[in-house]
DNA sequence: GACGAGCGCCATTTCATGAA
DNA sequence: TTCATGAAATGGCGCTCGTC
């Protein structure tokens, strides 16, 4: 509960959520009480591991999405957190992942988030798992229905020869279809052109290049395809929001 | 390394055509 | 009618160069 007037927003967000279900068979719930995805960590850190996360599952990376809620319920019980709060922050993070799949990816699922009936960690790490497998089921069936061969086949050989000099040229004598076609396809089934999905393959390479302390950004430049550490600037701080050096002094912890 | 200007090429869009 | 492709116009991307 606030009193001050200026919090009235925080506290109907947060009733928001708590009450998002009424299913839960609580009497009450503290929000705050609430154990963060990564506890004994400082909020601004969970905020990072939350939003990486969510882009597991925006990429249907389920190893990753599994580890993360082992790892949660792991530290949780190695931090001796109350079973029932650990409980219902995986609920929570469960409802974003299913509003995700659902909401933003179109894939359909029927699974029901109502109460775990585990009564140690144990049990709750089991029950986790086979609400997971359940997501992951209907991940799978939705790509195998909604997902053409071909457009997969080209997101994958986009992926592999990111760092090629690449175009819709070349792709279109890999699968034997026109450039101009190819193009159209892959906008319509993916939502971005595929300049725009290269880039990100880029991108997305560079930021993993750049835990190497050792390597230098022209170097990086020229292992994800760019011919320019200039232009290679330009695009990384249009997509990240940060040069290439600030992102890899926070990721290198030297702010 | 960051930034801006300028240029050429390429991807995208729109419309049209032909084949099945 | 649908699918695959082509032509033309257009906008934006990718790069070079110069400067700080």
């Amino acid at each position: 509960m606030y009193t001050p007037l200026e919090q009235v927003r925080q506290s109907y967000q947060e009733s928001l959520i708590a009450t998002s279900d009424t299913a839960i068979p609580v009497k009450f719930r503290f929000y705050t009480d609430l154990p963060s995805i990564v506890p004994g960590i400082d909020t601004k850190a969970n905020k990072q591991y939350e939003q990486q996360f969510f882009d597991y599952i925006r990429a249907g990376n389920w190893q990753e999405i599994h580890q993360c809620f082992t790892d949660f319920i792991d530290r949780s019980k190695q931090l001796g957190e109350n079973l029932l709060q650990t409980s219902q922050k995986t609920r929570e993070l469960l409802w974003i992942a299913s509003r995700i799949l659902g909401g933003e990816m179109g894939v359909e699922h029927h699974t029901q988030f109502y109460y775990f009936k585990s009564t140690d960690y144990r049990q709750l790490s089991a029950e986790v798992l086979n609400y997971l497998k359940a997501m992951e089921n209907s991940f799978q069936d939705h790509q195998s229905e909604f997902e053409a061969d071909t457009i997969h086949y080209i997101k994958q050989f986009i992926i592999d020869h990111a760092h090629e000099e690449i175009s819709l040229d070349r792709i279109g004598k890999e699968v034997g279809l026109s450039p101009i076609y190819i193009s159209k396809c892959f906008k319509d089934q993916l939502g971005m052109n595929y300049i725009h999905f290269l880039t990100e393959c880029r991108i997305n390479k560079a930021q993993k290049l750049m835990r190497d302390p050792n390597k230098t950004l022209k170097e990086i430049t020229f292992d994800v395809g760019y011919h320019d550490p200039n232009y290679f600037s330009k695009v990384f701080k249009k997509i990240c929001k940060t040069s290439p050096t600030e992102y890899r002094n926070k990721l290198l912890h030297k702010v």
